[in-house]
DNA sequence: TGGACCTACCTTGCGTCGCAAGGTACTGTG
DNA sequence: CACAGTACCTTGCGACGCAAGGTAGGTCCA
């Protein structure tokens, strides 16, 4: 069960990938890269052992492509670039997300007027 | 991996146990009468197997109370009330709904102006 | 040269959850 | 009595988050 302090883990899911994607989407990125990204992120922090796997299963779905190259300091880095279904997959989250963030709102309130 | 198909399914998770508190907030409520709801609710549709051991959690995790009582025709129904620490449970969720919502939604955009 | 450290990648193991499918039982109707 | 409707719950499977552990390239400095 989500006790408090879990509360933001499971509600991160379903929806990282998509932020991975988008994170992609102006400019190629590499894996560490969008770890230390995230984790400046208070509401979405997760870790290497949630984005690799995540970034591999994007791969495997065909959303994202990635090729290796060269650090200017350290060991290579495998950039990841959107494919043009990641982009269609994309798209599609947005519009879901418009009318799940609705209908959330709608159900449990924000404390605002209804 | 979450296809198109299955998209909202992940989404839902860490949110629907939330709708469903606030779905009990002011009134009480048995499962059937809850998964019936929800099932008009496009963007949250979930089923029994989904509900059942939700409402079991929930009670579990002290944020729901429940009481028998007999339906007017058929089997005796299972009510459900919010408890004082589910209440808390639920406006804790409702602040880090709001800025969860906002971060994702600067991060993957919504087809909205920035 | 060699040790310490940073960067970067990836895997293993555990626990949790959604959900289709299957199961039990109470009630009213033909 | 069979049947259909209501209402509850469990089982089994697959997916995922994530802490922890593992490998290896590169730089710095004594």
């Amino acid at each position: 069960m989500a006790d408090v302090a879990q509360l933001s883990t499971s509600l991160r899911r379903g929806t990282l990938e998509f932020c991975v994607l988008a994170m992609v989407e102006t400019e190629d990125r590499y894996g560490n890269e969008i770890v230390r990204r995230f984790g400046d992120e208070p509401s979405l922090a997760a870790s290497e052992g949630t984005i690799y796997p995540l970034l591999s299963r994007l791969r495997r779905a065909g959303w994202l492509d990635s090729k290796w190259a060269e650090s200017p300091a350290g060991p290579p880095r495998r950039y990841y670039a959107l494919t043009l279904s990641g982009r269609a997959a994309l798209e599609h989250f947005r519009t879901e997300w418009v009318s799940f963030r609705q209908t959330v709102d709608r159900l449990v309130g924000t404390g605002e007027v209804a």
